[in-house]
Parts: C-alpha cells; sequence; structure tokens
DNA sequence: AACCAGGACGTGA
DNA sequence: TCACGTCATGGT
C-alpha cells in the first residue's frame, strides 16, 4: 500500500463514511439537507443529478451551510424541478441564490449549464464537455463527474492542496491536473472510495487545516508511511 | 473586525 | 503561461 492509499484508510477509520454528496429531501419537519452514508447508489434520479451539479456550482468558494439556504430558496421558487427550471427568468434565479455569495456570477453559470444539460438528453458528460461550459471549471467539473455521474475522477480542491502539501506529498504550485493525476496514480480507480476520499479530505481539513497554527497537530504527520525514506 | 468558505474568470505583462 | 484582481454572502 502506498502513502496515498493508507492515508485514505487511516482517515476513514477516524471519521468513517461520510454520504457525499448530500441531497435536499422534503421531510415532515421541512426541506433537510441529508448526507447518505454507505448509500454508494444515489442519486438514482435525473433530478437527483441535476441538484448536485447545482449544489457543485454553488458551493464555489462558499462554505456550505450557504448553499443549503441557496437550494432551500430554489426549491421552493420550483428552480430544482427539470420540467420548469428552464422557463424561470435568471433575475428570480439570483435573488434564490444571493445567500450563497456571487450571485450574479452563479445566477448565469446556472443558465450556461442548464443550455448544456438540457441538450445533454440524460446521456453522461465528458470532462472536456464540461469544462467547455462557462463557469465550470477543473474542480467543480470532477465534482460533478464523480458525484453525479458516478464516474472515477477524483476531485482536487484547496483543502487537498493544503494536507497534502502539508505532509509532504505534493509541491503547493503543482497545478490541478498534476495534482489529479497523482492521485489517480496511487489510487486504483473507483468511484466509493474516490467519493469517500474528497469527502474524507474535507471533513479532515475542517478539523486541523482552519487555521495555519493547526496545520503542525495533524495527526497524519506521525503516520510511519511519511517518514523521511519511504515517501515515493 | 479581519478572515475564510467544498473556485473560476478576466486582464495585463 | 502567470500573477493578480474581481466576484459577494454569512459565520467565526
Amino acid at each position: 500500500m502506498n502513502s496515498f492509499e493508507k492515508i485514505y484508510q487511516h482517515l476513514f477509520h477516524m471519521y468513517g463514511p461520510q454520504g457525499w454528496w448530500p441531497l435536499m429531501t422534503m421531510k415532515k419537519i421541512g426541506l433537510i439537507c441529508d448526507y447518505h452514508p454507505k448509500d454508494y447508489n444515489i442519486p438514482t434520479t435525473p433530478s437527483q443529478i441535476y441538484e448536485i451539479c447545482m449544489g457543485a456550482i454553488l458551493t464555489q468558494n462558499t462554505a456550505w451551510r450557504n448553499v443549503v439556504q441557496a437550494l432551500t430558496n430554489l426549491y421552493h421558487i420550483h428552480a430544482l424541478d427539470l420540467k420548469k427550471t428552464q422557463a424561470i427568468h435568471i433575475n428570480r434565479i439570483k435573488e434564490a441564490i444571493r445567500p450563497a455569495g456571487y450571485f450574479n456570477q452563479k445566477a448565469k453559470k446556472i443558465k450556461e449549464f442548464n443550455a448544456f444539460y438540457f441538450q445533454l438528453n440524460y446521456q453522461i458528460p465528458s470532462r472536456e464537455e464540461l469544462l467547455s461550459i462557462w463557469g465550470i471549471g477543473p474542480e467543480t467539473a470532477d465534482s460533478i463527474l464523480l458525484y453525479a455521474y458516478k464516474q472515477a475522477s477524483f476531485v482536487v480542491d484547496t483543502y487537498t492542496r493544503r494536507i497534502f502539501t502539508n505532509l509532504g506529498l505534493i509541491q503547493e504550485q503543482m497545478k490541478y491536473d498534476e495534482i489529479k493525476n497523482i492521485f489517480e496514480q496511487h489510487i486504483l480507480a473507483d468511484v466509493e472510495i474516490y467519493q469517500e476520499y474528497h469527502a474524507l479530505i474535507v471533513q479532515h481539513a475542517k478539523q486541523y487545516y482552519q487555521k495555519k497554527d493547526k496545520y503542525a497537530l495533524d495527526p497524519l504527520l506521525k503516520l510511519p508511511v511519511l517518514s523521511p525514506k519511504s515517501i515515493q
């Protein structure tokens, strides 16, 4: 087992299954943002796939709690309803997603994505196609592929950079695709593992990588695999 | 009260 | 290519 696999094992042992990507579900108490640990079958409907795509756009450089509010508002104006969303004016989208920030840009991104999504006809998009859409960068594209379409495309975010730079396994200045490739070369392509790994990285980062003075406290630094001579 | 959050795009050099 | 500036709300 290489360092990247050992770290995955360790994180999974620490935090358990994360149940990403969370979905909005209507319950008696109201609209709830629900995680679904160990259920790797989700998403099962086009509507759930679409909602994940919306969340992926809305969460760009934004805390998830703010995205939940935006998704809740979108739900109430029927913008998460595949039969109705195209007809909604962009200004109404803007009002709804305001809590998630960057609402002018993100409303445009949603409209751009919609134009693409509804001509897809339920096929699986390629990474290149997603990247060609205005507003969809590498991380958003990979999130959509991995969590909405169950394609084994590893997601790299700022937390991934932070943690693995601190562990000495990558260099800070590496480009997105470089880092993505390193992970994909070290970890056998598996949708469930890729989904869990990224979610675990985010969970772990929230414990040790919010502020710089905590980086040194990361228990992963003590893993034997990270001793100088065993780093590959 | 700065600082950050599950980034991406536009610009000038 | 690359380093910056911009986009925006809400919690700590």
